[in-house]
DNA sequence: AATGCGGGGGA
DNA sequence: TCCCCAGCATT
């Protein structure tokens, strides 16, 4: 007989596990009820996982019916204009999800619109690592794998106990999970893990009463449910300063295009300094400035950044700087959170 | 394996 | 305030 048939024996995790989830279940907008035998369009289960990559469920809902109702399908997605993706992008962070959204839905609509059923080559799209490729796959398409997001992978530390962080996690995770999903409700199998760890099993506070699995739990016989997964301790961040600057002239304001690498790639922003540690307040030409009494903060992955505000309003638009673009003063939606609270600030220096 | 990449919701 | 979220691409 061959070793290789090492395949762990299922746990019997998912009989009770799906049992709690047909009776509570989280009602998203882009999900069926649970053990809904059709399964939902593909197009709409991916344009979700993408918009909830780090990204929380409360935080998507609107900006996930707003793209849905303007590009209803994939078709009409990869027809849409890049920059008009990008300011309807706009305030939800990590901007490159926004290009790999467009790039990945050109790349399906040129191949004939149909996504492609198998994880590996979900996996190949642009913007779909191991999760999203995972998830598409179990949810729109019922194969039986596992998508390891963060609640899977904090359910799965606290059942096993496992020590390990980070990406050595997610492995150990879907090793020992991925043996229990049925082949029948893949998908109920990975969203019930997830609405778990988002209800019950969540990072402080574990409700474990509650919870369908606690008699099988390790961590919670060691009375220890909280300790996992370990948490990695974060570094403190830097604080960086710059200049911004609203320009108005004709009910206008001068925007300038951000470059397509590095942070906020490709949005549109208010004209500015760059940032650094020590970064005096400067302006891009003299004039009649007002500068606000109190400078913008803004909290990015690994910096915080303190955004002077100066504004100034002309009879006649300036060019002092390449590349503006001038926009109605009334329409900035299309501008990132830091430079949309900046311009509130300058909307207001600028009125006097 | 480590790092860069946003923003917000909830405690 | 702090923590952490339906991660991915790049190095």
């Amino acid at each position: 007989m061959p070793v290789e048939s090492e395949a762990p024996a299922p746990l019997g995790l998912a009989a009770p596990l799906l049992a709690w989830y047909d009776r509570n279940a989280r009602d998203l907008p882009w999900r069926l009820p649970p053990g809904t035998p059709a399964v939902p369009d593909p197009y709409r289960v991916w344009l979700a996982e993408v918009m909830l990559q780090q990204t929380t469920v409360e935080a998507a809902r609107e900006p996930y019916a707003r793209f849905l109702a303007r590009w209803p399908t994939v078709a009409a997605l990869a027809a849409a204009d890049d920059a008009e993706v990008m300011a309807a992008w706009a305030g939800l962070g990590y901007y490159a999800r926004a290009r790999n959204l467009l790039r990945c839905a050109r790349t399906v609509a040129a191949a004939g619109g149909a996504f492609p059923r198998s994880e590996g080559e979900l996996r190949r799209l642009p913007g779909l690592g191991p999760y999203t490729a995972a998830a598409v796959a179990a949810l729109a398409f019922g194969a039986r794998t596992l998508p390891v997001d963060a609640n899977v992978a904090r359910v799965g530390a606290r059942l096993f106990a496992l020590q390990p962080e980070g990406p050595a996690l997610l492995r150990a995770v879907g090793e020992r999970l991925r043996p229990e999903v049925p082949a029948d409700r893949a998908g109920d199998f990975a969203q019930a893990l997830m609405d778990l760890g988002a209800v019950v099993c969540r990072p402080r506070a574990p409700d474990c009463p509650r919870c369908p699995l606690a008699a099988r739990c390790h961590a919670r016989a060691l009375g220890l449910a909280e300790a996992f997964p370990r948490r990695t301790p974060r570094r403190a961040r830097p604080t960086r300063r710059g200049s911004v600057w609203w320009v108005e002239a004709d009910g206008r304001v001068a925007l300038v295009r951000r470059p397509p690498r590095g942070l906020l790639a490709g949005m549109l922003a208010l004209p500015g300094t760059g940032w650094s540690a020590e970064q005096p307040r400067a302006l891009p030409f003299p004039g009649d400035w007002r500068w606000a009494a109190e400078p913008v903060r803004h909290g990015f992955t690994h910096f915080d950044l303190v955004l002077e505000v100066a504004g100034i309003r002309l009879a006649v638009p300036p060019a002092f700087a390449e590349g503006l673009i001038w926009t109605s003063r009334d329409s900035l939606a299309g501008l990132p959170t830091v430079f949309r609270k900046a311009a509130a600030v300058g909307r207001e220096l600028a009125r006097a």
